[in-house]
DNA sequence: AACTGTGCCAACCGCACTGGT
DNA sequence: TACCAGTGCGGTTGGCACAGT
């Protein structure tokens, strides 16, 4: 049973009896009871019935984003993280859409986690998150780390296979062959020993105090720095991981991430993946600055608190 | 210890769509 | 055809938890 809520305050009684605020745990015992007698819908007929005093509207919401017994709690994982990226290049804002390929997900999530991790980043840069150069960054820099923790996590966590996947998206990276990023050193993290925490209870540690900020030196960040300002920007392959040099293949176009090959069937067969240094171009050329590559490298909601204690191992 | 700022997420709101009458 | 109730969806907000000072 998850938790009510982590408010203990009173729910707001409105004029009209109807409750509004945080469920009690009275009141999803009860949505709870309804729905398995009766099923989903008639959400107004179910909250009289049940003597609920929330709107029907409320109901379904409470039940759809919380109650449903296979939503799945816990940090997102680098595949659906991954797939994320993809499909919103696809469809947009269509989080419902979006939420139907990653089981026990919800639209509410998905929107969350645009907006409090993806859309941060677009501010921190100073540019629109639906924007090209956003774009770009996502695709040859977060992307290239989230495709390094799926290998990392796809081989030494059975709870990540058993995530069904359903792109519709063609794959078009079987064509291709990625260099072996387990050949890649494992990022240091701060983290010394966690390895009691596991994906599920994960949720209760927040992301500031576990993720690694500081993983790259001066160093590989000049070079990072150097590579991403010289002009007809990435004529060369992308700078990807500390100092290694990363054959991407994603297509750049105007409409997305350049992502519509992009399956987790592909994601979880990672491992053997080429791309032409020339597929890999900025389009607008020299935009990525100092400060931009700085933050991008402090993508750090990529990682995953489960599995940097896998890696800590 | 107290205060402040920020991240996160559950819940609400308004609009659009759909099906029944 | 028009109206209405139910439902779905995307945007927004309130408030708790936590980190930093």
């Amino acid at each position: 049973m998850p938790p009510v809520t982590k408010s203990m305050s009173i729910p707001i009684e409105e004029d009209s009896e109807l409750r509004r605020g945080p469920w009690t745990l009275e009141e999803d015992t009860l949505l709870t009871h309804y729905v398995a007698r009766y099923g989903e819908g008639r959400w107004n007929m179910l909250a009289k019935c049940a003597g609920l005093k929330r709107t029907g509207k409320s109901c379904r919401l409470r039940w759809l984003n919380y109650l449903k017994p296979d939503i799945k709690r816990g940090n997102l994982t680098p595949q659906e993280q991954l797939l994320i990226l993809e499909l919103h290049s696809k469809w947009g804002n269509r989080w419902s859409k979006i939420a139907q390929h990653l089981p026990g997900r919800t639209d509410n999530e998905i929107k969350n986690y645009w907006r409090t991790r993806v859309q941060k980043q677009a501010r921190q840069l100073n540019i629109e998150s639906n924007s090209k150069r956003f774009l770009e960054a996502v695709r040859c820099f977060w992307m290239p780390r989230l495709l390094q923790k799926v290998e990392q996590t796809s081989s030494s966590s059975s709870s990540l296979k058993e995530i069904s996947y359903q792109s519709s998206v063609p794959s078009q990276l079987s064509d291709c062959t990625y260099p072996s990023l387990s050949t890649f050193s494992p990022l240091p993290n701060k983290i010394t020993d966690n390895s009691n925490n596991s994906f599920e209870n994960s949720s209760s540690v927040t992301s500031q105090s576990l993720y690694p900020t500081d993983f790259m030196n001066i160093s590989e960040q000049t070079q990072i720095s150097q590579h991403l300002t010289s002009p007809i920007v990435y004529a060369d392959p992308c700078v990807y991981n500390n100092n290694q040099i990363l054959n991407e293949s994603y297509n750049i176009d105007s409409s997305g991430y350049g992502m519509e090959g992009f399956s987790l069937a592909s994601i979880s067969a990672v491992g053997s993946y080429e791309r032409s240094p020339s597929e890999c171009q900025m389009v607008e050329g020299n935009w990525i600055s100092n400060e931009m590559t700085d933050t991008l490298w402090n993508m750090d909601d990529i990682w995953q608190f489960g599995e940097l204690g896998e890696m800590s191992n």
